[in-house]
DNA sequence: TTCTGATCATTA
DNA sequence: TAATGATCAGAA
């Protein structure tokens, strides 16, 4: 187990240490296994980044980097250096949003700095041949957390409304609400139209890809 | 090929 | 049960 780092510069400096090496050889450092595929191991490139970055909070309910106020994020790109997937930042609130206001919302405070770790993420590699990427420390400028505000307060009042059943993926320019959970079956609570609690499948924020890939694009400018 | 809705493992 | 880490896989 590595120790915690304890400042911005040195946790950004693991992360570049380990930047262009595979997920095998990480891997073998960590002394774990790498899984024949992610079906069953989703979050699996996540917590090897952890390991090596020294990530403190393993699945608990907190930044990884509570003390640096960093949020550890892995994310899949393909040859041009794509984003494939949209990333999930976090779960949504779906009971007593009505006094929520973005600034003291759980979204803003996960993605006020962010360290993005681009990882290959392409089915055709072999998933221990995968090139971990050049990390990126990210906050939103003025124009993104804008965006970002404008699309949680929509989804936000939605659900304040009960109209949680409508809100689909396709809401929201650079911020979407999808299932997150489980399975299907699981439920959790939230308002109905007439304003009584209802069962429905809890939800996570998710970024679109269109808006990953612009931060990942800044970095190359 | 891209996107949305569904799904998996693990821990507190 | 709810939160963490995300990707899968069929529909569009």
């Amino acid at each position: 187990m590595k120790t915690t780092p304890k400042s911005e510069e040195e946790l950004f400096e693991r992360a570049r240490n380990i930047a262009g090496f595979t997920v095998l050889e990480l891997a073998i450092e960590a002394n774990m296994l790498v899984p024949s595929n992610l079906i069953k191991d989703k979050g699996w490139i996540g917590q090897l980044l952890e390991w090596h970055l020294g990530a403190c909070s393993r699945n608990k309910p907190k930044q990884d980097f509570e003390h640096l106020g960093i949020e550890l994020k892995s994310i899949p790109i393909g040859h041009k250096g794509q984003p494939l997937e949209t990333t999930s930042i976090c779960i949504a609130p779906l009971v007593q949003v009505h006094e929520l206001s973005w600034e003291q919302s759980y979204l803003r405070k996960k993605i006020s700095r962010i360290l993005w770790i681009p990882v290959e993420g392409k089915r055709e590699i072999p998933l221990s041949k995968r090139l971990i990427g050049y990390p990126i420390l990210w906050s939103p400028s003025k124009t993104q957390e804008l965006q970002l505000k404008t699309d949680w307060e929509e989804i936000i009042d939605m659900i304040a409304l009960g109209q949680i059943e409508q809100i689909t993926a396709r809401h929201g320019e650079v911020l979407q609400l999808r299932p997150k959970a489980a399975n299907s079956q699981v439920r959790t609570n939230a308002y109905g139209t007439d304003g009584k609690l209802i069962k429905t499948f809890p939800r996570g924020f998710y970024l679109r890809t269109c808006f990953t890939a612009s931060i990942l694009q800044s970095h190359f400018i």
